[in-house]
This record gives C-alpha cells, sequence and structure tokens, in this order.
RNA sequence: ACGGGGAUCGUCCAAUGGCAGGACUACGGUUUUUGGUGCCGUCUAUCUAGGUUCGAAUCCUAGUCCCCGUGCCA
C-alpha cells in the first residue's frame, strides 16, 4: 500500500489544534460555529480580510457557520456607509453569510434584560461618579483601586435608576451601570467594569428607542452566547479581557458558553493599518478616499486590481500564531502577480509613446496579426491586432547609444515587433533640440508574425501599437503609499510625513491596442512588458482609464539600479 | 513596578523530546516571440546562561528583550 499521502500530515494551526482537541472531546456537542463581528465605523482592510478568511473557511473545513455581525454598540461612531461597505467587501472576498447577518442592537433587549438579572443577584450597581472620578476610583496597575461609594446601593434602588437611565432622564456621563467584581483585582479590566453607559444620540438601527449602550465586554459576549458562536476568534489585545467575557457569561443562568481564543493581527510594511489613521488620510485628503487604490483598504485594494483570489492566498500564506510580526508587502505582491499572470489577458499599450516609421512598408497598408490572448491559458483564445507603417513603441525601449547589457532597439540593431514583424533601425530623426522624434527602421518581410525561417534569433522582443489604430488613454501608475517600511517607526515624527510623494503618477495620452476600448470597469489586463492593469470606473466614453495594480518584476530595471549605485 | 502575552533564516509560518523544514525576498543558472511566466540551484535562524536527558527549538531554573493593559472605544 502506498503509505505516503497519509503520512503527509496536515498542518493545523494552533486555532484549529484547539478546535479538533474540542470536536475529539465533544465540546459544544461537536459544533463549530464563528462569527466575524466588525463595528460599522470605518471600511475594512487586509487585516480584516485575515480574520475574516480565518473565520469564514474554519467554520466551512469543520463544516460548521459564520455569522456577519455588526457590532453596533456605539451609536456615536457608527454609519450606514460602512455597513454597506462591509457587507459589500465580505461578499467580494467570497464569503456568504447566508442568512445570518446579524446586529448586536438586535439583542439590545435581551442584554438588558440579562443586566437586570445581573442586579437582582447584586453583581451589577448604577454608580454616580463622573468620569475623572471613576478613572481616579480605578487606580493604576500598581495600585489598587477604591470602591465606588455608590458600590453597596440596594438592589431596588439600582433597579430604579437603571430604569431611569434607560429611559434618558439622566444626561450623558452622569451615571454608570456597573460590574460589581473586585476594585483590587491586578486586572485592571475587572475593576468593576463599565456594563452600560448614557448616550443620547440616534442609532442607526434602534433609533432613539435607547438612551443606554452597553460597553463591548458586556455585548461581546452575550451576542457570542446568543448567537451560539462556539470558537469567538479574536485579536490579541483582548487577551486581558477574557477573564472578564467569561466572568460575565459565568454569572447568567443556562447561557450558553462560547471560547474565546486570540490571535496576531496582521501588520504589513510600507503602509498603516489603523482605522483612526485611515481615516485621517481620507478626511485630510491625502488619498482621495477609502478606495484610494493605494489605501490597504478592501476596497482601495479591489480598484487598484488585486484579485479577491490574490488576498485569499495570501490569507492562507501568511499563517497564523500569538506572536506579533509584520508581513513583507512583497508576499502580497507576489500572491497578486501569481493570480493575475493566470488569469489576465494581454494587450499591447504604449505608455510613453515615440513613433516608428518602417520605411520599407506600404503605406496605406494594414495586417491583421494574429496574437495570443493569454500565454498561461489556451481557452482565452486569439485576437487580430492591426499593423502598418507607422506604430509607437516605448521611449525606454531605444537608446541611441545603449549600454552594455541594453538588449532593446537601437541604431542598427535588429529586434522583434511582437506577433509582427523583425525590424532594424536605419535612422533617428530628431528636432533642433535633440528630441527624437522618430526612429526610422526597415523591416523583414519574410519574418511575418515574428518568425525567422532563417532560424536568426534576436535578443528582444517589443510591444507597440499601431499609430492609426490606437486609442487614447489615462494611466493611473500607483506605487506603495509610504516610503519607508514602517511609517510609525520613529516616535518623534508624525506617520504622514513619510508619505511617498509620488505614489500616484498619471500619465495621458497612452497609446492602446484598439480593442482595449471594449473594457469594462473591473477587467483586469497585462499590458505586455508593463504590469497588470485594471479599468478604472472613472472611465468616460471619451477617456478610457486603467490604474496599474502592479509592475511585472523587471529585472532590467534591477539591473539599472545596480548599474547606478556602482 | 503589577497583570496578561510573546521571542526560530532578512520576512512570515512549521517542527508538540528524535536529521531545524516550507513559502516570500535576495542571489545565480536555464527556458522563452513579455528582460514576464516556468524550471533548477545557492544563501541565511532556534534571545542568553545554566540544568534534566542517550538525545532539547521543545522540559526545568534564572535572566534579557519586545508587545498589550489605567476610554463612559471596540
Amino acid at each position: 500500500m502506498n503509505t505516503t499521502e497519509a503520512e503527509k500530515k496536515e498542518y493545523l494551526n494552533f486555532i484549529h489544534q484547539i478546535i479538533e482537541e474540542d470536536l475529539k472531546n465533544g465540546k459544544h456537542g461537536g459544533r463549530v460555529h464563528t462569527r466575524f463581528p466588525p463595528e460599522p465605523n470605518g471600511y475594512l482592510h487586509i487585516g480584516h480580510a485575515k480574520a475574516i478568511c480565518l473565520n469564514f473557511n474554519t467554520a466551512e473545513k469543520y463544516k460548521g457557520l459564520c455569522n456577519l455581525r455588526f457590532d453596533d454598540t456605539n451609536p456615536a461612531k457608527e454609519e450606514e456607509e460602512y455597513v454597506t461597505s462591509i457587507k459589500e467587501d465580505v461578499h467580494w472576498l467570497g464569503f456568504d453569510w447566508g442568512d445570518r447577518l446579524y446586529w448586536a442592537s438586535d439583542y439590545f433587549q435581551q442584554m438588558y434584560d440579562f443586566a437586570i438579572e445581573m442586579i437582582r443577584k447584586g453583581k451589577a450597581y448604577v454608580c454616580d461618579l463622573t468620569p475623572d472620578e471613576i478613572r481616579e476610583y480605578r487606580g493604576t496597575p500598581t495600585e489598587k483601586g477604591k470602591n465606588s461609594p455608590f458600590r453597596d446601593r440596594s438592589v431596588e434602588e439600582n433597579l430604579i435608576l437603571f430604569e431611569k437611565m434607560k429611559k434618558g432622564e439622566f444626561p450623558n456621563g452622569s451615571r454608570t451601570l456597573r460590574a460589581k467584581i473586585d476594585m483590587s483585582h491586578p486586572n485592571m479590566n475587572m475593576r468593576d467594569p463599565i456594563m452600560y453607559r448614557i448616550v443620547h444620540a440616534t442609532h442607526h438601527n434602534t433609533g432613539d428607542q435607547w438612551c443606554v449602550y452597553p460597553m463591548y465586554d458586556w455585548a461581546h459576549g452575550l451576542e457570542d452566547s446568543i448567537e451560539g458562536i462556539t470558537h469567538s476568534l479574536c485579536t490579541l489585545e483582548f487577551e486581558d479581557h477574557r477573564p472578564l467575557y467569561d466572568w460575565f457569561l459565568d454569572q447568567l443562568e443556562g447561557v450558553h458558553r462560547p471560547q474565546q481564543i486570540e490571535f496576531a493581527r496582521l501588520n504589513l510594511n510600507f503602509t498603516v493599518m489603523s482605522k483612526r489613521k485611515l481615516l485621517e488620510l481620507v478626511r485630510l485628503g491625502l488619498v482621495k478616499g477609502w478606495d484610494d487604490p493605494r489605501m490597504p483598504t478592501i476596497s482601495g485594494m479591489r480598484r487598484r486590481g488585486f484579485p479577491a483570489a490574490a488576498i485569499r492566498d495570501f490569507a492562507d500564506r501568511i499563517g497564523l500564531a500569538k506572536r506579533e510580526s509584520t508581513v513583507d508587502v512583497a508576499l502580497l505582491e507576489f500572491c497578486v502577480r501569481e493570480e493575475l499572470n493566470r488569469v489576465a489577458e494581454r494587450r499591447m499599450a504604449v505608455l510613453n509613446p515615440v513613433k516608428v516609421v518602417i520605411t520599407n512598408y506600404p503605406a496605406g497598408q494594414v495586417e491583421m496579426m494574429e496574437a495570443v490572448n493569454n500565454p498561461e491559458d489556451e481557452g482565452a483564445g486569439t485576437r487580430q491586432v492591426p499593423f502598418s507603417r507607422e506604430i509607437y513603441i516605448e521611449k525606454d525601449d531605444f537608446m541611441e547609444n545603449p549600454p552594455k547589457k541594453f538588449y532593446r532597439l537601437a541604431p542598427g540593431r535588429e529586434v522583434r515587433l511582437r506577433y509582427a514583424y523583425l525590424v532594424t533601425c536605419t535612422n533617428v530623426i530628431k528636432d533642433e533640440k535633440g528630441e527624437i522624434l522618430e526612429i526610422h527602421c526597415t523591416y523583414d518581410p519574410e519574418t511575418r508574425g515574428g518568425n525567422t525561417p532563417d532560424g536568426r534569433k534576436v535578443k528582444t522582443t517589443l510591444h507597440w501599437v499601431s499609430c492609426d489604430h490606437a486609442v487614447q488613454a489615462t494611466i493611473r501608475q500607483y506605487d506603495r503609499l509610504f516610503k519607508v517600511e514602517n511609517p510609525l517607526s520613529d516616535p518623534e515624527k508624525d506617520y504622514k510625513e513619510f508619505i511617498h510623494e509620488h505614489s500616484l503618477d498619471i500619465v495621458e495620452n497612452c497609446q492602446l491596442e484598439p480593442d482595449l476600448k471594449n473594457f469594462k470597469p473591473g477587467q483586469f489586463i497585462q499590458f505586455e512588458r508593463l504590469g497588470y492593469f485594471i479599468a478604472d470606473p472613472d472611465a468616460t466614453d471619451d477617456n478610457l482609464i486603467f490604474n496599474r495594480t502592479i509592475t511585472l518584476r523587471d529585472t532590467w530595471a534591477k539591473i539599472q539600479q545596480q548599474e547606478n549605485q556602482k
């Protein structure tokens, strides 16, 4: 028997190890149910993508379910716009929550009833301390806190006061409902944490129905419990909150007990990941919006042209652990290139054109050349590309006095025009300032399609576009938003000082192969020898716009850099 | 200082007392009608000091360093 396959042990990350152990022990009735619980106070970013993939993929792996739940417990910061974008982003990433779209606000009444239960049991009390006083009474990590003078109110008084808080009879900040735990606990989260605060604000879902809103620690475990979540996955900073998460659930009768497990959040170099900073970039106009292609948001990456499959693959490859780490953006770029190489059709586009006249080619003649759409995918077929006497090539593809390792067109040198002919440079026409106006070449009629019947080799194949047939476009070339690996590393400097001033380079009057005018927004494309691009929704009928997703790996650029450093 | 976590190639993740392995990056070669892709190869790591053991990244002891924690945010 062939044992190699059976012996190949599948690698399990530490969370899946815990789950398999739980399954073996019959914990949670052998069920796995996860959730992705965003607060609708910003757009989702690549760090959220890690959590989304983890939660949905874990559920699928163990034949369980994953809910999408909006943790909308703070009406001051939350907006409908964010709800819409979050739903769109999760779907676009390729995940489906079925009919399990939930809201923390759906449970406000249940949470309130549980709070009454806590008061009745003497586990919660209404506190009249001001915010400043609460902070003062809380103590510090090294000093114990002091009991609130309101800690021993009667159950009856607490019930009445909490009822009045709920009805809106007190102003914001005047009172809170607190859990009665231990003001000398070494874990500050356990020093009589606040369960409810008074907020007079209109909630996007519940309107003006509530004047008290639950705090995260009280709400989150209840949300998980109510939904029957088995494994509540969250980031490391909530590790300190787990004792409180467990404590709350322990106080209540007959509630389901989910298990919180923490993992390290994703950090990426050359960017910032906090919602606060991303919001700031948007508000200050440093980027064009949450979906600016330079943003690490899911919507930004989508507009940049990163395929969802590449982001999912990235989430798989970065692994999962409890140690703080920063993933190299080069890995993300690798995933993007790998996916795009497989799926993007190829076209020719000249970004910085210079005219080439093929002097021995008949004026007025047009030939249709057959070009392969995607060498990685035969099913993508071929297309016909018009060729004529005058074409554009890339300025960078010609040098009058080429250095050693430059293989492209130069006086007297022969190169291949992709899918067309071999041409030899015979002359260069310049204006009085020395600017190149035209490059003159002759072609070899025997080399139609780019083949050489005599077997001779040329070093390089160039992309080109026929002048008479070209369509014009604007191309937005994006680069990394920050010019340093870690914009937050210098405590003396604001991260915004490290913004890359040339992270967007707009190139007008690019000359494209004619069939590009049929490309619809969102369609991926590779411009041969240049990079991957995506048609942008800003395009109009008479002006095409493509965003550069990422360049191809460019060994010539690398050689140039190395030469420059010498 | 107190409480909670964490330290393995440049980066990320494995190895759960038994040959420190994979991916990315970098570098080199090869193929090529994209200086792309593919293929092949090279480089580099167990925080420190003791201990247990035939054998330690893993267990024990002592240290060092890093992260989180004093919102009526999540």
